[in-house]
DNA sequence: TCAAGCTCTGAATCGTGATTCACTTCTTGG
DNA sequence: CCAAGAAGTGAATCACGATTCAGAGCTTGA
């Protein structure tokens, strides 16, 4: 035997892959998952088509991971600005700007993540990407409640409306060309809208509603 | 000359197009827009594959009609629900619960209307979807503002992030093969939600917030 | 430097499903 | 009943991009 990998060579895999990566995340950023052919990643990267084979097993696989990293960073930006000692209220009001903030710029990307049509594959990792964002908020109620700033509430399902809530009021904005839409006011509407929800003690009319 | 199309054959026609978008609507219905390949439904209406090509331009010609009708009755539906005499409070509340309650029945339905993968053609018939929902939620808004009901907000806004809201809810135990999930819980916790956002006077801390 | 064995290349292949079209079958007015 | 056309058929074609693979080019330890 006389060829054995070795460190260099690992090395210059990782770079390869990385550069694969890279060349991935920008087509989507720049033209949405349809515009990311495999050709279009190789050529990104400085490789030829069949060499991303050599790094992931399939298309799939590789936006899968792209779409991982670009999710885990979205959500860790946002735990993080939202971590701060402050009140829940101001803690829960921290995360929905930096979501939205984030998303309204690089609104391709954030449209990528949110509601692109992509393959099935991809897709889990869309949900894996919501969920995320969902414990978050959940995590964040669930705070609130312990110290008594919110009232008792499915955690769970506000959770998820949240993350609904403001995904549907920016994929608004965001899917069109943007148009000249005043962004701080619709951060401002969706904060207001978001605190509210989770807020608001039972009104005479929910709770005569939930009687019934 | 001697043939010349007449009413008889114009009804065969029209009959032969129902048959179509009824075997593709129960597709999608069933198994989602992926489930529904052309030739699947001319098998299911009893054509040739080529005959579904008589009577629309394209795949995604005949598939932007079902996601038409098939939205037009949703929203129709939850419309005429919530038109009642009540006060806005409850109109909301009932919209809601219509929605809600509509797309877990037919699940698979909601799901491909609200969420699934599908051509970009079709898509532009979700997002008219998407925003007859917000149209008719806005009003509701808009009207509970008139009636004193509701406090001063971003209209579009708020319904946006109420039709996000409710989908979000929605598809999270929509998606999966639904568990046993309590669908009863989760429309009564999303209809508390719902109200609280759009309710709520501004507190101290958003209005301190928007201040800044 | 060399043989062994790895990696890279990109044109050719493959799979999938929409779309077409030469042909058959039906309708109609005369 | 007939000829002119229209509608219906479904196997063949096409489009498209993911995936493969035979050969070229590198790396390595000896």
């Amino acid at each position: 035997m006389a060829y054995r990998p070795t460190e260099r060579t690992e090395a210059r895999r990782l770079e390869a892959r990385e550069r694969i990566l890279s060349a991935a995340i920008d087509l989507v950023a720049q033209g949405g998952y349809r515009a990311a052919s495999v050709s279009a990643v190789a050529d990104g990267a400085g490789v030829a088509t069949g060499s991303v084979y050599r790094h992931f097993p399939s298309k799939a696989g590789l936006f899968a991971e792209v779409f991982r990293r670009a999710s885990q960073r979205e959500v860790n930006a946002v735990v993080a600005a939202s971590a701060g000692e402050d009140n829940a209220v101001e803690r829960l009001a921290t995360a929905i700007e930096t979501f939205a903030r984030r998303a309204l710029r690089g609104r391709r990307l954030a449209w990528a993540l949110l509601a692109e049509p992509v393959d099935p594959a991809v897709e889990a990792q869309r949900l894996r990407f919501r969920r995320a964002y969902r414990d978050a908020f959940a995590s964040l109620l669930a705070d609130g409640i312990a110290a008594g700033v919110f009232p008792e509430q499915r955690v769970e399902v506000a959770a998820a409306a949240l993350v609904g809530a403001i995904g549907e009021a920016l994929v608004g904005p965001l899917s069109p060309a943007g148009d000249d839409v005043d962004d701080d006011g619709v951060i401002d509407a969706l904060i207001a809208f978001c605190i509210s929800s989770v807020t608001h003690e039972e009104t005479e009319h929910v709770r005569h509603r939930l009687a019934a």
